[in-house]
RNA sequence: GGAGAGGUGGCUGAGCGGUUGAAAGCGGCUUCCUGCUAAGAAGUUAUGGGGCCUUAAAGCUCCAUCGAGGGUUCGAAUCCCUCCCUCUCCGCCA
């Protein structure tokens, strides 16, 4: 949510950040209401001091015995007007309200121009030499999977639907191995772990950003008015919502591994093979709770922890600063970190990592006391995927696939899986399931 | 799921229709005292919003908030209703 005073008392500087998205965006409706909204609040406000005074008028009459009848009576006049005056005044603020949540966030201004993702800025590559390691014909990740015996695609849907899979025997294994890995990795970072509830309520989905513009993409418990989260994100950023926290608190570094649910509506016939994009898969989060100043700097070094993921597992990737046209609704400035498939010759996005600025502690209420000012101010939120597991099994798959029948266990993982095994095979699999 | 109790400031806890934004205690902060510490004294200490003033900060003032939302009333932390949450007992259960 942006600042309803920096709209009021900024409202170009405002738009003109809003129109580098996209150029239809703008306050101006917003500040018309607030316009609006403002008066009503003086008016209601005058009224009501009015009848405080009265109130306390007729205490006093009460007091000394003398009659009261018409000086309540005047009083409920009055509230009767208060209340009719409250009403509209809701009503706008309604209204000013729902516009404001749809308002995506101000791009900061390092974040490149550009309409959509043909726009991104190709920041770095990383691990050209680990490139073609074994196999020139690299399998797709789905092909090899299906044939060591560890993804098993059609039995996933039968019994839930499609985009959804199941993992078994050395896959399912690989899997668990690296979330551990990845929790093991961060944790000594400094991040502290966590373990959320995976269903949250509306309030945290709007803290985020998720709602109330992307319901459709939500899985959601009708009869409990909760919803599978699409992230850790939304649990974790929402963990210190409505306090105020001490300035030495922060940064906060949490980590998070999670399922997530993703009910990908309008992305139908996109990556429909493989791990790449299911409605249940997991996922490691980054989250950073930080003082305004100290915003950039942490990005950084969050996006550097999630690269270091795939330096560790020495699968090639490149890191990618969206354009303005292609960042998230709630993020100020983004980086996707996409690693190599060699199967289609291609990097995939595994990893994003956004700063939010202070859009989603004002939806959260996310504050800290200033030690210089004394007063409460937002925080800034950042967070990243620290990484997308299925997708890193999917490339770990690709990149060390030895032959058609053999994949590597790359070197950083093995003592999180059986004890140190090298190699996925389809002998051993056969043998597990 | 059934029965009961309860949700008040950073914490403990009073208030149960009329200067109560809220007693008291603890904690925090500031100043004084003290050779240092301890002890002591005084003051101060919620959040959000509006207006005035100001370059700004500070300041002044008003409004709202005692789990959330509605209602009764001239007036609600206090009475009524709905919902949420916590605790205790019973039942069920990984």
């Amino acid at each position: 949510m942006l600042d309803i005073r920096l709209i009021r008392e900024n409202p170009e500087a405002v738009n003109q950040a809003l129109k580098r998205r996209k150029p239809d965006l703008s306050v101006d409706a917003i500040s018309r209401l607030d316009a609006q909204r403002l008066e009503l609040l003086q008016e209601e406000e005058m009224l009501r001091g009015k009848r405080n005074q009265m109130t306390q008028q007729i205490a006093q009459a009460k007091k000394e015995g003398r009659d009261t009848d018409a000086i309540q009576q005047e009083t409920r006049t009055l509230a009767e007007r208060i209340k009719a005056i409250e009403q509209q005044k809701e009503e706008i603020a309604e209204q000013q309200n729902a516009l404001l949540m749809e308002i995506p966030n101000m791009p900061l201004p390092q974040t490149p121009d550009g309409a959509d993702e043909n726009d991104n800025v190709v920041l770095r590559t990383w691990g050209d030499e680990f490139k073609n390691r074994y196999c020139a014909d690299v399998l797709p990740h789905y092909d090899i999977g299906a044939t060591l015996g560890i993804l098993d695609f059609d039995r996933g849907v039968k019994i839930s639907q499609s985009r959804f899979s199941v993992m078994r025997g050395e896959g399912s294994r690989l899997e668990r191995a690296l979330i551990n890995f990845m929790l093991d990795t961060h944790t000594e970072n400094g991040y502290e772990e966590i373990l959320p509830p995976f269903l949250v309520n509306r309030q945290a989905m709007t803290g985020t950003g998720q709602l109330p513009k992307f319901e459709v993409d939500m899985f959601r418990c009708k009869d409990d008015e909760l919803f599978l989260i699409p992230t850790a994100e939304v649990p974790v950023t929402n963990l210190y919502g409505g306090e105020i926290l001490s300035e030495d608190q922060l940064p906060i570094s949490m980590t998070a591994y999670t399922p997530c649910f993703r009910r990908e509506a309008g992305s139908a016939g996109k990556d429909t093979r493989g791990l790449i994009r299911q409605h249940q898969f997991d996922k490691i989060e980054l989250v950073k709770l930080v003082r305004p100043e100290d915003s950039e700097a942490e990005h950084l070094k969050l996006l550097a922890d999630a690269e270091r993921i795939l330096q560790l597992l020495e699968l090639p990737y490149r890191v990618v600063e969206l354009c303005v046209g292609d960042i998230g609704f709630s993020a100020a400035r983004c980086f996707d970190i996409e690693v190599w498939m060699p199967a289609q010759g291609v990097y995939r996005e595994i990893s994003s990592c956004s700063t939010f600025t202070d859009f989603q502690a004002r939806r959260i209420g996310l504050k800290y006391r200033s030690e210089a000012t004394g007063k409460p101010a937002f925080m800034h939120t950042i967070n990243g995927s620290g990484l997308a597991v299925g997708r890193t099994l999917a490339a770990i798959l690709e990149n060390y696939q030895i032959n058609h029948q053999e994949v590597e266990i790359p070197l950083a993982l093995r003592s999180y899986f059986r004890n140190g095994a090298t190699q996925l095979t389809v002998a051993r699999s056969k043998e597990l399931v």
